[in-house]
RNA sequence: GCGCCCGUGGCUCAGUGGAUAGAGCACUGGCCUCCGGAGCCAGGGGUCGCAGGUUCGAAUCCUGCCGGGCGCGCCA
């Protein structure tokens, strides 16, 4: 309808271009919107306030201009000029009642488009380190990256995912010191454990399954091991100091391929869970990547060579610098350490030129608001490759800060004391985690009080929304229970005159534009908006006027209008990736 | 200090340069002998941080200031 409206007033513009008094018609610059006050018709257009100033004319004579050269529109009931030069549109009450079939034909693909319409995606996000379990603070990364997957995909994308597994560095060794510490703890050793390990429950289960497979052959005194150590803190360097000694000494008690046993399996443990995690609240993944994998198999030192020849690196202080002040970073980079070392920026400037050779037209990273300080390197590596960065979309996302009550909970992974998106999960339930956790927009920050998300889960807006599609498939199974046909065809709809049906049908029709700018702007907040003011619309409608009612053809049409509205629920809460139950 | 993000009812937040700025929570008062009361209706509560500017029109765009968050490693 609307992109009827759009080509009706092309067309007049035309006209009014070949007279002279307006410049070539672009069709990109008629906005047609559908109103929120009824006063104003269904649909406005701003079109004349825009071209006054051009055409030298009043607005509001220029939109009577307009209106005069419409073409005939059979759905159209009249257009009138008003305020300082708006076009309202008023349809007749038929082709509003059209959205009803409309919505029931397309069924699952109401307010999608076909799919390979648009242009391959890949979507990286989570990628938390294997180093613990998934806390609260992925959980929002999570749920947004797998409601925009969803999202883009309706919108016609052709839409991958990836984790992106940081299993190199030096947190792989303060993974594997702090299960050998642990493991020597098993063995009977009284441990001093690092103030900088780390400290969770999970690192004595791994050590307790490697006692149990290996049984104390790993097994040295603890006083050898830490003969000679420095003291634990007294600030942050000091633990660090601590923690690297403990590091070296490791690697001299144990062999090299026990120490790669050690950080394999601790690491293939952490990411099974992770994955396990992920997979109960929803989220899934086409390609796990590991970053291992690129330093192993020389991608890193491929395009670190690339950057070379291209003549963007420089040697100073025995290090190799990347020349990204150039590109529009703040300032230049080091991509090998002095000690032959990569660093993290090199295998990560290997994995997005990587993404990008595999044909992706956007990347898209969800990452967390504090590394809003790496994008401009990392765009800045790309340019020089030779690689348009536009084609990268970085979301930063913001913190979800955790309390209970007015108690602010610390998420570190080191203190161990984090609350683990599992037990969210089972808190508060799969659906009301999700739905919170996308409801408002992601650059905003997040307040979860775990206990009202757990007390008040009753008057959470999900279950609100679910609560409408339930009454639907309610009032649906009653009319079966009393022998009323339920129209399988489309039916008469002019029965529909009320004005909160008029308001149902409007809200129904604005479905798909809430679907597309969700996915243009990655901001999946607005489908829960949309979703909120669609069963409001729908509640308000229940308890002014009765579905089943004697009147065959009223209660026909009626049932055609909330079967519309189920399947609109429906297609909305399924982008969300959340439950559209038939009973509650 | 520099950079990025954010300031909207008491609280938590929506708001696509457009017409009288909207929800939820909380508060006050109502509503089925009837399709699910996890619901509905009504009411009070706002100088959209402040000051300029652009525009026919600014919560929205630009500049400055004030307040809050985050980031500024040869860490990952």
């Amino acid at each position: 309808m609307k992109a009827t409206l759009v080509a009706n007033l092309t067309q007049a513009w035309q006209t009014l271009h070949q007279q002279g008094l307006l410049p070539d018609a672009n069709p990109d610059r008629i906005e047609v919107v559908s109103t929120k006050n009824p006063r104003h018709g269904d649909y406005a257009c701003n079109l004349a306030l825009v071209l006054a100033r051009e055409a030298k004319l009043d607005a509001r004579e220029l939109a009577e201009q307009i209106i005069q050269n419409l073409p005939e529109n059979p759905d159209l009931l009249k257009a009138d000029v008003a305020g300082p030069g708006f076009i309202n549109f008023q349809l007749r009450p038929e082709a509003k009642a059209e959205i009803v079939d409309h919505i029931l034909n397309q069924g699952a693909n109401y307010g999608t488009r076909p799919p390979g319409s648009e242009q391959r995606v890949l979507i990286e996000y989570v990628s938390a380190n294997p180093t613990g379990p998934l806390h609260v603070g992925h959980g929002r990364g999570a749920a947004l990256g797998s409601c925009l997957a969803r999202t883009l995909h309706a919108a016609g994308h052709t839409v991958e995912c990836e984790y992106f597994i940081n299993d190199a560095g030096r947190q792989m060794d303060i993974l594997a010191v702090s299960v050998w510490l642990r493991y020597l703890e098993l063995c009977g050793e009284p441990v001093a454990f690092p103030e900088a390990g780390y400290q969770g429950d999970y690192i004595l289960d791994i050590a307790a399954d490697r006692h149990r497979a290996h049984g104390n052959e790993w097994h040295a005194s603890f006083e050898n091991v830490q003969a000679g150590a420095p003291d634990d803190g007294p600030d942050e360097d000091g633990h660090n100091t601590y923690l690297d000694f403990l590091i070296l000494r490791a690697r001299d008690f144990l062999d090299d391929s026990t120490w790669a046993e050690l950080v394999a399996t601790a690491t293939d443990i952490l990411l099974e869970r992770i994955r396990r995690d992920l997979d109960n609240f929803g989220a899934s993944f086409d390609h796990w990547q590991s970053e291992r994998e690129l330093l192993d198999d020389g991608r890193v030192e491929k395009t670190i060579a690339q950057l070379r020849e291209a003549g963007h690196l420089y040697e100073l202080e025995g290090a190799l610098w990347f020349r990204s002040s150039e590109f529009g970073d703040e300032k230049d980079r080091v991509v090998q350490r002095s000690n032959g070392q990569w660093t993290y920026f090199a295998t990560d400037i290997a994995y997005h030129a990587d993404k990008m050779a595999r044909g992706y037209g956007t990347a898209i990273n969800i990452w967390g608001a504090d590394h809003h300080g790496y994008t401009g390197r990392v765009r800045a590596a790309l340019q020089a490759l030779g690689i348009d960065p536009k084609r990268l979309e970085i979301l930063l996302v913001q913190f979800a800060n955790l309390y209970r009550g007015k108690q602010k909970i610390s998420m570190s992974t080191r203190s161990g004391e984090f609350v683990t998106l599992q037990s969210l999960q089972r808190e508060v339930g799969r659906d009301a985690a999700r739905f919170f956790y996308v409801m408002r927009k992601s650059d905003q920050h997040l307040d979860f009080d775990l206990q009202l998300a757990a007390e008040q889960s009753v008057d959470n807006p999900v279950y609100y929304v679910q609560y409408a599609h339930a009454r639907i498939c309610s009032i649906l199974e009653r009319a079966e229970d009393e022998d009323i046909s339920v129209p399988e065809n489309p039916c008469d709809l002019s029965p529909l005159t009320e004005e909160s049906e008029r308001a149902l049908q409007k809200q129904l029709s604005r479905y798909p534009d809430a679907v597309l700018r969700s996915a243009q702007e990655r901001e999946p907040h607005h489908l829960t908006v949309y979703l909120r003011k669609l069963a409001q619309e729908f509640h308000a409608y229940y308890n002014a006027v009765a579905v089943l009612v004697d009147e065959f053809a009223v209660c026909q049409a009626r049932l055609r209008l909330i079967m519309a509205v189920r399947q609109t629920l429906g297609n909305g809460l399924n982008l969300l990736n959340i439950d559209a139950p038939e009973s509650m």
